[in-house]
DNA sequence: GATGAATGAGTATTCATTCAT
DNA sequence: GATGAATGAATACTCATTCAT
């Protein structure tokens, strides 16, 4: 069992990398076996289908990140660090990316698309909860705390998708922010430093 | 000539057509010369390729949004209703997209996120434009208009992408927007009552 | 090794049911194994190949309906009643073929003929025997009597693979079964009640 | 289009050739393109998928047949030569299967199959027309002439099938037909003659 | 302007079988 | 007796594009 297991992670592995450089639908089956070393038959005995294979690429970097978020949950960070720390650890390190900036974009729509949408589905709850914490310690003065997690998070992956943002969109992007959750003014401005960094 | 500009646009329509309804990646070539009643070579004497016609039923696409929107500019509404009507009129008409409400998410992502970006380059110039008359009326309060109306039409194209937003969404955006743009509280409420119409 | 006969036979019955109800060809290795509950090793350790549990299938098929058959030739029915009888009991159980009434034939050419030659060899036997025993008593007259048989096993086969005979041609069927054995015109009626009850 | 129905044409001969010698399911898409020297999509071109192929060869050699049946039904043979002539004119010539005579059964029991359906299908209407007359003409004294008919052509299906028939299956054969039909005894004799030349 | 025959690289998936443990 | 990981040949079908007429 355990040979399997490892077997398994190594191609859901190297999976992941295709995918992330070459694109789901420009990464053939043929490819991942080569690359893996293993015949058509082994890849198939681990995923049902190609599709299948994506899906539990999307689960696996989703929960790497999820564990670097929890992290970041149980330190001693001030809410609204918490928050844009959590929002952080969910994007896939840059040196994951190697070859296609340019390509990525238009070549990986469909990945990007499917992990969209489980990103939420594990980000705003996460991010109510620290939003509310936010509540009770007088932080934000808001109701409909998950509508406003989600209008962050939307805002937050639309702008931070690519590295091609300018310094005026962050400032706005903090004040608007700020002004969804009702914090006060200035309270997320530590974002721009971090961005800076 | 002008024969032949009059059957390229039917064929833009056709294209159109199936595009939105079965996708783009899901029309062959193939199905859409059937449906046109013309041959592969006719096909290709129009479009060098299948992508270049994706790019042109787009383009001509957002021509007629942009048309419907050049209405709305010249009416006599207040700036909150013509911005409201401007982002309107860039969505594709329910009446055109007849069978596959369900597929259609699945099915046209690439389709999607072309249109996406084009239409932000078209939509953010006028809404910027409308935003800016605001702030001279005293109707909204802010700086950096063209960035805080991005954030705007991402949050819409977001949230009116599928029929399935619920009141506390529509809420939750109507106050956003008005935060965003630091407008009175109350003064986009409006939109409510168009939504539920 | 009566733990191994137990096992073995428990496949054949559930290799019979799959290979009836969806087709020898449909029904790959790895269905059984499945719905048996073992291991790909251990299918190959009871069989050789595929095939031969084709082979096996069928002859615990035959086997069973001979003993049916057996049975009757035993009682003290009419010898035209026995005949119809054996005949009767080399017909796979309605009951077994669940759902696919209308993919049988399809799906199912090949073990269909593959029973059907090794039925032949041990239908005729039988039922020549009791020809035989018709024409001592007077109630047929002929001689060739394998040949007839296997004339009239050939008839019946087909007219009573699907359900789809009608009266007429249940009618003509039993006029030839008589005139082929040279029987008294009527003395096989009572084949149109069993078909009717 | 004269240049596409002769190209249809020929891969209908050739096909028909490989399935006939090799049968239906051995005989892989890439086989018949190589030995017509065509690329895939040209195959696909002509026919929309294997099994269509197979539709169009059965159809084809049918028709073939049947051509040959209608001079015969046009001659002035007698009325019983005539009925043994059509039935011998749908048979597949044996010079057109080449290698396996072995294989053959094992192999082809699809097209085998689809052949023996549809041919019933225009063999039944043509037998039971000359029947008729053989009523008319006092050969035969019976009704139900398809029905009878098809009971024949199972039986002729069934015994030249292959090249294995004794000369006591011709003798009992020819009785049969007789009695069948209600005609007289030795007036399908001449059969027996036939079979042996 | 228009045709339609021809292309051929590309793809995911199936499945009976083997064998070291 | 039993396991299950590994194999790899085989297969039907798709589709954007070309080009001689």
């Amino acid at each position: 069992m355990k040979k399997g297991e490892r077997r398994k992670q190594e191609l859901l592995q190297i999976a992941y990398r295709m995918f992330l450089s070459k694109g789901y639908e420009n990464t053939s089956v043929d490819e991942i076996i080569e690359e893996a070393g293993i015949a058509k038959g082994t890849y198939y005995y681990y995923f049902p289908s190609k599709e299948q294979t994506l899906e539990e690429v999307i689960d696996m970097m989703l929960d790497k990140e999820e564990e670097a978020a929890g992290a970041i949950l149980e330190s001693d960070m001030g809410i609204p660090q918490k928050i844009v720390g959590v929002i952080a650890s969910f994007r896939p390190d840059a040196s994951e990316m190697p070859i296609t900036e340019a390509l990525h974009d238009a070549q990986n729509i469909i990945m990007h698309e499917k992990a969209r949408i489980k990103l939420m589905d594990r980000l705003i709850p996460l991010l109510s909860k620290l939003a509310q914490q936010g509540v009770e310690q007088g932080l934000f003065e808001c109701e409909d705390i998950p509508e406003r997690v989600k209008e962050i998070v939307i805002l937050s992956n639309e702008m931070f998708d690519g590295p091609q943002y300018t310094a005026k969109e962050v400032k706005v992007f903090i004040d608007t922010v700020e002004r969804i959750l009702y914090a006060k003014p200035g309270s997320m401005g530590f974002i721009e430093q971090l961005l800076q960094g």
